[in-house]
DNA sequence: GAGTAATCGAGACGGTACGTCGTGTCTTGAT
DNA sequence: ATCAAGACACGACGTACCGTCTCGATTACTC
């Protein structure tokens, strides 16, 4: 079952956390926002954080296609680059960053479904790697994944610098081919 | 200047954030812990976030002890293990993780100050290893740093997984040998 | 008309009522209470109030016989105890004192039905005894009865005091020998 | 200590009862009327019936003069007349109504404030009469008043009934001779 | 050692939002 | 075609903190 209204309850929820943050989004505030009375989202949602929670699953907003350029690298590259965009340019940096900020303390936001569940479908990128020869078949896709995207967020969101140009390019040669 | 107890302030302000993370860290809980009136905290730091980042600052919570193993390799795994122990046992972890769910939208909290700067220590590490020959001149700290930090930081916090006993390892020899 | 389960409706009304008073009496906790959706409710009565009055008049809670004790004294003497018994002790009390409350601010329960109308039916009491000498014809009956129930509601409930083992002898004889 | 608006939210109180009843008395609704905050109505008394019972306690809404017409007779009558007045004309029947209704089930009000209490006031009238040799010693006074104000709250409030011209004179006449 | 700032405790206050309860209306799906 | 089930908008509840604001009462430094 879902709420009469769940489409704009959504869509107030995450603009309102892009808008505000996770702090200055309120429960009253989406349902003022998106036409809905207070008690309608509690009906649905136990809390806040459950409310964003099932936004954010359902949100394309933090989605990226899985490329397919014909190497290890170009997929990688593309991938970490389209990762750079959605950390870097809003309304996707705000809410991927506030939904980072939310899900650190709050169990239910279940960190998993927006980093972790990305996984299984970047996962063919490697499997189309071992097929081609470019990659061991004992290579380890979470590792790479963890490393590529762990420096993106590094970079983008903790240090708050710009990514430059190439740093997409940097980071997959570095991982793909060693720094030493 | 300083308030009188600052210390007690301080000492308050990080128990009360380990403890119910963030959103349960309220001014008037750390008044009452540390044995001051509300006013007195409001007159130091104009809110929760700045007296969070203050605390942060002069924590030596943390802080870990910059390696020097003899081996590049030796080196950055012990911080990288480190930084897993920090990330994972409490009451670092906590601390940390709601450190970053804070700095993320608090541009006051200026998470340079927990993350970036961190780097000007990590680099003698690669200076050493220039010096030994381990590593090319051109090598960039940052983008190993930030990879390997990263790696940590998305498995252990985002992903919520346990890090294995040779995740450091692995991920340290994924970025120094590289993968493929 | 009258929905099919009536009896249960009325009867979780009453109880109710003198179990939380007034403001505890739901339309909600009604309906809950005798197996009913609230709908039902509310397509027979149209407020709390009307509902109340309905389970009301219906109830014989509230009912007393007029006694025939051979001595107008004796008469008015009974009655008075059985409205003290009435006042003072549960269910009866509660729901009469609710009652009282209710209808005092909600003029569709009509006060009337539940304590003017008694009147008729001890206006024989009197009839009796002028038949018999004790009284001038030209007596009042309602002045008789509005002073002495009012006096047991103004001791037993307004004052909240105990009614005295005599109480009811004491007022019927202030009110047949004056005084003075 | 009393809040610095209390006159204002004293008068809000009132009003809002006598306009619309204890139901709608509401205390977000006094806050708004007066001025005030809602936190600060909690602040200082614990629940809606608390602060009506405060309002009610200092308002002097409800006061008469105690007669001194030379004759107990005079003076029951001119009190009778007095609360006549007092329960048959706004603002304060609304008042009185309405505090009766809100007393009835709820304690904190403790209705011995506005209707026992006043017992120390009249007692006066009875001690001259005494005095003046009209009334045996023996006399209860409490009596005689729960017998004259119980008749008139049961005509106005209960029945409903205008006060006849005569009333007030009528009942004092029966308790002092008697209708026998 | 007194005088004068700085600092503090106490706590009332206007606010915003919380999460809950009950109201009375309206819609819907099963019978 | 009726009616239970229950979603809904609404208003109020009582609570928690927010950040601001007087007030006096302590400090503690300076002369």
């Amino acid at each position: 079952m879902a709420p009469r209204k769940q489409r704009e309850i959504f869509a107030a929820t995450l603009r309102l956390l892009a808008d505000k943050g996770y702090d200055g989004l309120t429960v009253e505030g989406v349902a003022e926002t998106s036409g809905v009375n207070k008690t309608t989202i509690y009906r649905w949602w136990p809390s806040k954080a459950a409310l964003l929670a099932a936004a954010l699953v359902e949100a394309d907003m933090l989605d990226f296609d899985v490329p397919d350029t014909g190497s290890l690298r170009g997929d990688l590259v593309a991938l970490v680059e389209a990762l750079g965009v959605l950390l870097t340019e809003p309304p996707g940096r705000d809410v991927a960053v506030a939904a980072l900020g939310a899900a650190v303390h709050h169990p239910e936001i279940d960190a998993r479904r927006f980093f972790a569940d990305r996984l299984a479908r970047e996962r063919v990128v490697f499997e189309r790697a071992v097929r081609r020869g470019e990659l061991p078949e004992s290579t380890d896709p979470m590792l790479v994944m963890d490393l590529l995207a762990g420096a993106m967020w590094t970079r983008a969101v903790f240090r708050g610098l710009p990514l430059g140009k190439d740093f997409a390019a940097e980071a997959v040669a570095a991982v793909l081919d060693g720094v030493s």
